[in-house]
RNA sequence: GGGCGAAUAGCUCAGCCGGGAGAGCACCUGCCUUACAAGCAGGGGGUCACAGGUUCGAACCCUGUUUCGCCCACCA
């Protein structure tokens, strides 16, 4: 056994043991098994860059589960990969070429595409690498990428059989337009902020008679170019005579109507009257349609003006053509006033480009009957969201579902499969390439330029990536999977489409757990962005700190609720931590002889353990049955906590302490009892541990003497489950006092601050026999933990003169303080104690002076509280007798 | 306009079924005690946002208020 250094130097160890996992198959899950499966889909990270904290805390969670799951003998699941992140990627690549001064256009389709290739290889390698750090034991072998052949198959599958079964349609409607990149994007990819604007008022010529003029309010007067009627409230008496006539569009040459529209027109808001511009807003179009309006654009691609506005105007970027012609109307009079005016502005997501209505041809999925299904798997209960109030999000957004627009003008995606003939209307749809048009057989056929929205593939990733459509034996055994873990902020884009789709192809929902975990935020609680430069690198952290630390830290923090603010200082904590298990590693392995392997703890030898044994078993069986139950029901804070608070707060501050005394004894048989203790304590210690630090744990745990090693590797040693024979109630209650005793002493110690190296004369008294013969027994223990040179123990014994006192469970802790501290302060500090329990004493009083307290509450809370009550006033007699004592 | 979450120690947060307010960090005091100074021992620090209510009893349940954050919704 190599020696073990001081210091626990994660690099060297993260660093050796990823590559053996992996090339020993550790990770692997097989197809067919006996075994119970368990799975889990990875969240495929985006190959646009590196990862940053949130994939860190995915990927951490999902490890965490899964480790758990593949110790407890299921034959486990984590499938990995990346997602082509169509508008993401295709603009990083876009912005890299125009650093080069070249547009997608100037390169042209195929040759940009072979760029875009190159830079996903090049991220989906950096991708891994982080991910590897991290320590993630995904199956590499079944690693998938949305763009690969299998998963295109899925998609056009998916397609093709959606549009047969008219789920899926092409439409020329208002779409949501990113003039910055200069696709459609879906109703999600819109982002809506209330912002600050105006709201100009325009006076409008009624035809034939210019005096009337009809004032509309507007927040975008440029559109008037489009306008195609105004509108006023059927009921609005202000308008009455004017419906029906017309009004001559200023700056245009055109004449429109005045229509009656109850559904668009407020009466009071603004002026009660309303431009309708059906080509560039949605609520105009739905006018337009309900009145037969012409829908004129006005607008092209970019946003600038186009040829069916003006000569003057054309060309003209959208903004400056506001300014344009809010000028020109203003010269012409017809500016009649301008209010400030806050209202809800829609900007693309990913550039913040103002989106701007445009009517165009799409493609659309149906997408309500999808979601009944969808939402009837929620409400039965056959997939759970961890937290409820997720549930109702879900319900909220699948009930007012949109038909969903999937084309998108993109080259980076998978490209639709639909051809249009040249011949005649009719648009072909094929798995296979389509040699002539399936309606007149011509063989003109050009295929759609358009690729398919990224989520698309993504809604099949649960089975996409087990093979589907073939029907493989993977599908069989891991589909449905069990858990779905990802970041809330993607609930609608990804985790609702993978319902619909899921039940819809595979006929059964696609997981039966919802994991929706919160936003990782820097310090400052600010989101992490790359636009805003501020994303912390896994790697960084993970490099200084090691990848167990930040595991550890992320696991503690992913509770549900709110968003998790990354401290450093509290990975370099948990960093520490690190350290402390390797010390504590250290202390066992230098108390085992050379070659020597401590036989297995059983049950049948617990008897003739020592007291301190038999009270940390116990402790283990409960921190056992805490942390599986906290990660059985997936609380991995819970669960983190209570490794982190047994470990160091029992097992090293205690245990350890407790069993050097037990080391150094001369009877070989309490010696070997507190080695195989110390032993068995860590082995299962670390198997709590591993899923959330595995480097370290298997680190040690390969170094152990363990007899009877159970796996190779941690990874696959069984998990530790709860034997209530340990758990030793008489140990720990007996201990527990020992304890007590020991931090009375210490607290006078300290309180008094008389040097440690200062031994000291100690009484201590009892009513209770067992009492007095336990702490009899401790004497070494207290030699050892608080330097107690002088123990008398005894039921009843006097006060000695001039003592310090401490009330210590059923103890009373004396220590003779002539000569080693000044007495006065000493009163100072049990006159505060006194204040304390005074307070707590009136407390108590109260309370149970209350007839419908005693009435009322249970008998065994009045008890309890009885019982408190004596406690405090002994307590309190006992330190009373003290101050008099010393200040007399 | 709807919906959701949060408010607890200087900071970051736990606190599950209502029954004497917790942790980590920071701070103060002592310790280089042969596992660990990335450590050990001791200590100080709280009107559980506010106001009502329910209850014998509320950080916890109910109502309202304030502040912050988020989501959904086409209000010219």
């Amino acid at each position: 056994m190599s020696e073990m250094p001081k210091a626990y130097e994660h690099a060297d160890i993260e660093k050796k043991w990823y590559p053996i996992w992996e090339s020993k198959g550790f990770f692997a899950a097989s197809d067919r098994s006996e075994r119970t499966p368990f799975a889990i889909a990875i969240p495929p990270p985006n190959v646009t860059g590196s990862l940053h904290m949130g994939h860190a805390l995915t990927v951490t969670i999902e490890d965490v589960i899964v480790r758990h799951r593949r110790m407890q003998g299921h034959n486990t699941l984590w499938m990995p990969g990346t997602d082509h992140a169509g508008i993401a990627t295709q603009m990083v690549v876009e912005r890299k070429l125009a650093e080069e001064g070249i547009s997608r256009f100037d390169s042209g389709r195929e040759a940009f595409l072979g760029k875009v290739w190159e830079w996903k290889d090049r991220y989906h390698a950096r991708i891994t690498e982080q991910l590897k750090a991290m320590g993630v034991s995904v199956d590499w072998e079944r690693e998938r990428f949305t763009m690969d052949e299998g998963l295109s198959r899925a998609v056009r599958k998916v397609f093709v059989d959606l549009y047969d079964d008219g789920l899926l349609y092409r439409a020329k409607r208002l779409v949501n337009w990113s003039p910055g990149i200069q696709t459609v994007l879906s109703d999600l990819e819109v982002e809506h902020e209330e912002e600050n604007g105006h709201l100009w008022h325009l006076a409008y010529p009624v035809t034939g008679n210019p005096d009337t003029r009809l004032v509309v309010a507007t927040t975008r007067p440029e559109t008037m170019l489009g306008d195609t009627a105004v509108a006023v409230h059927p009921d609005d008496e202000r308008y009455q005579h004017l419906i029906g006539k017309t009004i001559d569009l200023p700056l245009t040459d055109r004449t429109i109507p005045i229509v009656a529209d109850g559904i668009l027109v407020d009466m009071a808001f603004g002026t009660g009257a309303v431009k309708v511009t059906p080509a560039h807003d949605f609520n105009d179009f739905e006018t337009g349609k309900r009145h037969g309006l012409p829908m004129i654009t006005v607008l092209d691609g970019q946003a600038n003006i186009n040829d069916n506005a003006p000569e003057k105007y054309r060309g003209m970027e959208r903004f400056a053509a506001r300014k344009a012609i809010v000028a020109d109307l203003d010269r012409m009079g017809l500016l009649v006033g301008v209010d400030d005016h806050k209202h809800s502005i829609g900007r693309c997501q990913r550039t913040g480009v103002v989106v701007e209505p445009m009517l165009s041809d799409q493609w659309y999925v149906k997408t309500k009957p999808l979601a009944e299904p969808a939402i009837e798997a929620v409400r039965s209960g056959k997939t759970k969201f961890l937290s409820k109030e997720w549930e109702k999000v879900y319900f909220h957004w699948m009930e007012n579902i949109q038909d969903w627009c999937v084309s998108r003008q993109l080259w980076w995606g998978h490209r639709i499969p639909a051809w249009f003939c040249q011949a005649c209307d009719h648009v072909t749809v094929a798995m296979d390439d389509p040699t002539v048009c399936a309606g007149c057989g011509a063989s003109a056929l050009r295929q759609d330029e358009d690729v398919l929205d990224t989520w698309f593939s993504s809604g099949l990733w649960p089975f996409s990536t087990l093979g589907w459509p073939d029907e493989t034996e993977a599908l069989e055994t891991f589909y449905p999977t069990d858990v779905m873990e990802t970041g809330f902020d993607i609930i609608f884009f990804w985790v609702a489409r993978m319902m619909m789709m899921g039940i819809r192809f595979m006929g059964d929902v696609p997981f039966r757990t919802v994991y929706l975990h919160a936003m990782v935020r820097d310090e400052k609680g600010q989101k992490m962005s790359k636009t805003r430069g501020n994303v912390i690198d896994p790697l960084l952290i993970t490099a200084e700190h090691g990848a167990d630390a930040l595991r550890f830290t992320l696991a503690t923090q992913a509770s549900q609720g709110h968003d998790i603010k990354l401290s450093v200082d509290r990975v370099a904590g948990y960093r520490a931590f690190a350290n402390k298990i390797w010390n504590a590693t250290r202390f066992v392995l230098m108390n085992v002889p050379e070659g020597h392997t401590p036989a297995r703890l059983d049950l049948e030898s617990m008897g003739r353990l020592e007291m301190a044994d038999r009270w940390i078993l116990a402790k283990l069986d409960r921190a056992v049955t805490s942390v599986g139950g906290a990660l059985q029901s997936y609380q991995l804070n819970d669960a983190a906590k209570t490794c982190y608070e047994f470990f160091w707060k029992v097992f090293c501050d205690w245990y350890i302490e407790f069993a050097k005394p037990a080391l150094r004894s001369e009877d070989e048989v309490t010696a070997e009892g507190t080695r195989r203790v110390l032993m068995h304590v860590l082995d299962n210690a670390l198997r709590l541990l591993h899923p959330f630090m595995p480097y370290i744990t298997e680190e040690i745990w390969t170094r152990l003497p363990l007899t009877g090693r159970d796996s190779e590797t941690l990874m696959r040693a069984r998990w530790p489950e709860p034997d209530t024979r340990r758990d030793d109630a008489d140990a720990v209650a007996l201990v527990d006092q020992m304890i007590d005793v020991i931090a009375a002493v210490r607290t006078i110690r300290g309180e008094n601050r008389i040097p440690p190296k200062t031994g000291l004369r100690v009484v201590v008294t009892t009513s209770e026999t067992a009492t007095a013969e336990l702490v009899a027994g401790a004497r070494e223990y207290l030699a050892h933990l608080a330097n107690v040179t002088d123990l008398e123990v005894g039921v009843d014994l006097p006060r000695p003169q001039k003592s310090a006192t401490a009330v210590a469970g059923a103890a009373t802790v004396y220590v003779p303080l002539e000569g080693l501290v000044d007495l006065e302060a000493e009163v100072a500090r049990i006159n505060k104690r006194i204040a304390k329990i005074d307070k707590d004493i009136s407390k108590f009083e109260k309370k149970l002076g209350n007839p419908r307290f005693l009435d009322n509450a249970p008998a065994e809370v009045v008890a309890g509280d009885r019982e408190k009550l004596r406690g405090l006033k002994a307590e309190r007699a006992t330190y009373e007798v003290t101050v008099s004592a010393l200040t007399a």
